[in-house]
DNA sequence: TTGTAGGCGTTATCAG
DNA sequence: CTGATAACGCCTACAA
């Protein structure tokens, strides 16, 4: 079925030079003449050679591929992350395999099993919402491929490098806003506290709260997945209690949405009666009416440094020398219309 | 930095038997002694034995690894279609490498020669926007490459699968439906024509219009890119005519969710005076108010087919013997708040 | 049923 | 600066 390909040896039969010769002048090896170096560029042009890279793979023990684990590639921050990963992968003649956990640990498992198995030089990952356990990992940086966290980090896996925003302060800022104008039982809609970046976001709640002495009532927090359909019910729930709250930080962008949704269905007021400050920004956002108050994260940057640092380390000749000092980058409160009192 | 995989020599020495044998055990051969095959496979998880793909496709000339193009992975359709085509991908011992042509017909051209490069074994394509030129695609397929379309296909190119929705039909439906509800002036934001389902849809709102005595008006069609921007851009300059369309249908979801929050910023009530319907469904498209009557397409269905009859092609010993009809799936009018009238 | 030997396309090593 | 030769890890005639 497949064509046959023209090799490094076609190209040394029609120069009458030897095939170490050819490989060379295609690597630009320093000791090549460039008279020589030219001519097989020519010819390798003429012939239309392609590098056969399970070839050189298989001698130099790497694929020039690297692999990214997402939850889902359809929320914006991922698809963002995902982009400037490419770019910078891209750059550096790196191919990027693109892989969705759905948010379920078992299926995370199984990638990093397939990965190992087909020698990714790297891995950049955000966990699944349920992942709780990393050997997955460890058995991947055992392999010698080396792993890159974003969003979603494992600390318990030192020798990582690990991108992420201030959650904490993220969170803080959401809440700030809504009790600066004047919402008084602000409810939290997080992510399951087994994420640190939840449990970051619930603790900048909590201190967002405690700046305006505004009591912690864990009645008014609730965990999930943070797809709409928890966002839904949750959100009737929180709209049930009485008294009833005045506001809901969301953990996200999509329960946010699903918070706004319910509330318009119910007539209840956004942001008269319910103000809304989401996490992470999706396409929609700011489309909706009302807008969506929403912290900002700098997602395609994360995923260019993710690459970055994945890179500089498969490139290192020890991991010994490394660095892997945590990295956080800084978030943004972009107030619209869902939390804006006048 | 990488450490050392063990072989089918470490194997093979282990139990005293040739790397041919082993070979053969892992490979299920069916000349291999039950016996022998037990014994290869225990000492095979013993030593921890993952095969090496890179060497055993040089050999073969397989790679295990189909890749999809797609405009941008955070678009509800492609997401889906993605996920349909990872499962029958994944049943199948396959890997899927996702690449993104961010709509872009030069990105498009750089992705084909990547992946040619890399041997990947198919490719699951929908086209750039941009797209009319198609050697890139064919320069694949003689390089023994099958390729199947979906969604955005290629009629040049004859001898490939080609899997799409009833685009007339749908947009068909749209438009009726539009009409049935007594909107009289109905504009229409299609996708460029140098897509065939942009021109597709744009026919099928032509019979919507004819069958109720509406007249085809070309100053109520605008033709773009389909983003957000341009949405809101043609929606503006839409509303801005006189006398004034009262529906638009829309040949995607982004621009009938711009359209949308364009009307609301100017008091314009949906859909009292202005119906709106959109093709294929974003995951908000039912949460917003008034959530947003569009065209269903089954598209992780479509992924599926796709990666069927891509795996089909690629066992395939030769391509004469393939029926490459072109597949025609079914949409569906899904009515919501934004079209409805009492 | 199993072993031997050769080769897939490239690069590394060691000579020259 | 260039060439011969041996790897890399696996598969597959062919032989036994």
């Amino acid at each position: 079925m497949k064509k046959k390909k023209v090799s490094i040896y076609d190209i040394a039969n029609r120069l009458e030079i030897s095939s170490s010769t050819v490989s060379r002048a295609l690597n630009d090896h320093a000791r090549i003449s460039e008279k020589t170096k030219l001519a097989v560029r020519r010819v390798a042009k003429e012939l239309g050679f392609e590098k056969n890279h399970l070839a050189s793979g298989l001698i130099t023990n790497k694929s020039f591929t690297i692999s990214i684990i997402v939850p889902a590639v359809n929320r914006n921050f991922f698809a963002s992350a995902i982009t400037g990963i490419e770019k910078v992968a891209s750059e550096n003649g790196y191919t990027v395999l693109i892989c969705q956990s759905h948010d379920q640990y078992e299926r995370e498992v199984k990638l990093i099993d397939t990965l190992i198995i087909n020698r990714v030089d790297g891995i950049i990952a955000s966990l699944a919402i349920n992942t709780e356990e990393f050997d997955h990992f460890r058995k991947a940086k055992n392999a010698g491929i080396p792993v890159v966290f974003f969003d979603r980090v494992c600390h318990e896996i030192e020798d990582t490098f690990k991108i992420v925003v201030n959650d904490f302060n993220g969170a803080y800022l959401a809440t700030r806003h809504l009790a600066e104008q004047g919402f008084k039982r602000i409810a939290h809609i997080g992510g399951y506290q087994s994420q640190n970046i939840f449990r970051e976001r619930l603790a900048g709640y909590k201190k967002g709260l405690s700046e305006f002495n505004l009591p912690f009532d864990e009645g008014l927090v609730r965990y999930c997945a943070l797809n709409t359909d928890d966002g839904t019910k949750l959100t009737e729930e929180l709209l049930q209690l009485k008294p009833r709250p005045d506001a809901i930080f969301c953990a996200n962008n999509l329960t946010a949405i699903s918070a706004l949704a319910y509330a318009m269905d119910h007539n209840i007021k956004v942001p008269e009666a319910l103000g809304i400050v989401g996490f992470s920004e999706e396409t929609v956002s700011s489309l909706l009416k009302p807008a969506i108050t929403s912290i900002r994260q700098p997602s395609e940057q994360m995923g260019k440094l993710a690459a970055q640092k994945l890179l500089e380390e498969i490139d290192a000749e020890s991991s010994d020398n490394m660095d892997y000092t945590e990295i956080e980058l800084r978030t943004e409160l972009i107030v619209r219309a869902s939390s804006k009192l006048e």
